[in-house]
DNA sequence: ACTATGACGGTTG
DNA sequence: CCAACCGCCATAG
């Protein structure tokens, strides 16, 4: 709404649409929203999302290459591999396994 | 108002 | 194909 917060908004709104057992990438965030290059900025929506008001499954975000490199943000352990383990996600050294096939992109499932 | 940084992406070498 | 650099938009200091 009318303020700078929007575009975190819109993050989070991306990040809570993705479906259980799905992830999607910064990138794809980003350019969801209009940002196509602020692929970073996503990221560091994410990583005010733990002051944020609501739950946010920065645990399905991931990078172009399906690493886990926000995995530290979480608990500073494993809680994302877990969390993305019990959707059914396989994940191996911060790795996502099967990433092409659990990768959900918005602006190809919500075509806008 | 300006500078520096940031959980990345794309392009160039 | 792998490695490195630049660019990006927004927030914080």
């Amino acid at each position: 709404m009318a303020k700078s917060s929007d575009f975190f908004e819109r993050v989070y709104q991306v990040a809570e649409l993705v479906p259980h057992g799905r992830v999607t990438s910064y990138g794809a965030i980003a350019r969801y929203i209009g940002s196509a290059r602020g692929a970073r900025m996503v990221g560091w929506a994410m990583n005010k999302c733990s002051g944020w008001h609501r739950f946010v499954p920065a645990h399905r975000v991931v990078n172009s290459k399906g690493l886990l490199t926000g995995k530290h943000h979480f608990s500073g352990g494993e809680t994302m591999k877990e969390l993305l383990q019990n959707e059914g996600i396989e994940v191996v050294e911060n790795q996502i396994i099967n990433f092409e096939k659990v990768f959900w992109d918005p602006t190809k499932e919500l075509e806008i």
